[in-house]
DNA sequence: GATGAATGAGCGTTCATTCAT
DNA sequence: TATGAATGAACGCTCATTCAT
């Protein structure tokens, strides 16, 4: 028996998920309890999900689709490749500064999952990673980014300080302004912190 | 009922307990199949360690304390600040590309744990980020990185493309040989990639 | 609330139920696949049937009792007692051989219900029990059959042999012709296994 | 993890099996039920067999292994065919006789199984059907049965009679003396119910 | 009549931990 | 010290049945 992916209840149980998995932690979001937060029955999820697993993985996958799409939309509205990865970085930060039951989610609790589920993340996570990419390449074709920069590393420097910078927002309990510093990090991406007194 | 923390068994249980994790990942290493690869009973176990928790902090704290301490030494012996910081990424690569178990350990199966295991794994952690801390400002002060550079962000920096770096490496099954990107990761740290024709 | 037992979606619905049972076994035919099957919603089966034991004891009352009739039929048309009892026995298995699903669902899939099912089963099954039981007293009347064998005995071994016989049939995947031992299985039955050289 | 198949909890959770299926049926003896008489843990259960299946499969492998051997031995020694058959007429009577839980198991309640599960339960069967194929052959050898008989279909005839022989009493509540049965089972097995006036 | 989305009770199995030996 | 048999709480999932439309 195949299941319904759309309707108004898929979206209400996606969104208990991201509330329950915030607040209990991963490994205390027992289907039941997502079901009720999302004020249906436990039978009902499975008329949405094919087993928790899927519900978990379609949880990523539509919040990290909307996720990247939006911040892709932003992207190409700038034409200078530093404006494009400035955007890049405020867009990751702006997106899980407004939404902290997310941030929780992806930066913490989805990661303690096992080796399936994480290969589907991966999945999604590398169309973000493209995006990194496409930027890096138009940085080098344009002359702004050295020629010679490995374009894994580069991507993985990209990726691994936001991704560390949110992880320890979010550690902090967001205690402060995570976009105030999107400025300071993609500066330092850019050039290092190597002083260089004029 | 307190527990031994050291003897013979002490270590060989640690040991055995990296090797089935790395093998069979987080959640397939019950306590018994990591008592069978020790060569001792299940309540053996509880004789050095209080709960399975702690015994994943112990081999947390025992693996990564030798690597602090061997990393830190390492550091000493360097002079210049970039040579400091050079030795640590180097020492980070080179000690989990000799341990495959142990870098899959860290990078992979660990992190796939509960809240109360994570901050304790962070306490841990600690230690290599005040190493990390040290350098910056041993930089700072020697003028060779900018006065300005916020250090939680450039810490978080460096760290997280070393984190990145080695978890892509652990994920694409240590197919390439990390320590080769020392240089070029240290480089672009502390350049950035921005293209500076002379 | 009363419910319907007649009209087209009432037989569909059986044979439906038949098909399915036959098909994926009895503990594999859910409503919704009987339904499905049927080209009706779940929905409309209870409006037919009090729920699923009323619709596998209607099954097997309306499958059993067409088939109990058309047995009752024939013997009726023979005048020997010798006759009545092979007619019998060619009866039963030419009906069975004649629908291998039918064969499926009655000599197999319908004993793996509980007792409450069983019990009204056996009801059903009573009325072909008295059809055996007129042909064994008739034979006594007319001095056929031994005047002082037990008439339950000889039921339950008539029954037996031919039950076991179908099943038998079934459990080899219908392989050989099953009408064909009709005929050595009414001899045994009568002058039973031992050796008379004249 | 491989399970331990002897020591007195393995006896003691098999009759416990036994009790709990013949009092409550088949499909209302859950794990813990049977547990609860036994007076293990649920837990325990599955220190003994792999699973629920293989727990009812070595029920009646148990209980009819020890059925057929000792019914085995018994033929074994009388000497002439007769008494070979109807010896195992009366050991099938008479040991379901004294232990009627063991026959609601296995006439009513063992039935009513998956397909997997009946077809180990055949497997068993198999040997029962050896030892009456046995007798057979033994009885056309010494000319006691008629040469011509069908070997499947007179199997067929003597265990359909004694299966069914038996059910009827076990439904009928064991009401009345089985064992009284024996002789004139037998002799309507060999001789038929025909009427010879001499 | 007919639908099919929604319900929610029920259960086999795992595994960290204990404790008598 | 060391053992390992025994414990028992915890949970994802199924499916017969209902009822608003």
């Amino acid at each position: 028996m195949t299941v319904k992916r759309k309707g108004p209840k898929y979206d209400k149980i996606i969104d208990a998920a991201v509330s329950v998995i915030a607040e209990h932690g991963y490994h205390q979001s027992q289907i039941s309890k997502i079901a009720r937060e999302a004020g249906v029955a436990d039978g009902t999820i499975y008329l949405y999900f094919k087993n928790k697993e899927d519900l978990l993985i379609s949880l990523f996958q539509e919040k990290m689709g909307h996720f990247i799409d939006t911040t892709k939309n932003e992207i190409e509205q700038k034409h200078s490749v530093e404006d494009k990865l400035l955007t890049l970085i405020e867009m990751h930060f702006k997106q899980l500064s407004v939404d902290h039951e997310l941030a929780i989610v992806t930066q913490l609790e989805l990661r303690q999952t096992n080796r399936a589920l994480r290969a589907k993340i991966g999945e999604v996570l590398m169309r973000y990673l493209d995006l990194v990419d496409e930027i890096i390449i138009n940085g080098i074709d344009q002359k702004v980014f050295h020629p010679d920069i490995d374009i894994r590393i580069v991507r993985q420097m990209i990726f691994g300080t936001i991704d560390e910078t949110t992880t320890s927002w979010v550690m902090n309990d967001h205690r402060y302004d995570l976009t105030a510093l999107a400025q300071s990090v993609h500066d330092l991406l850019i050039n290092g912190f190597r002083y260089r007194p004029s």
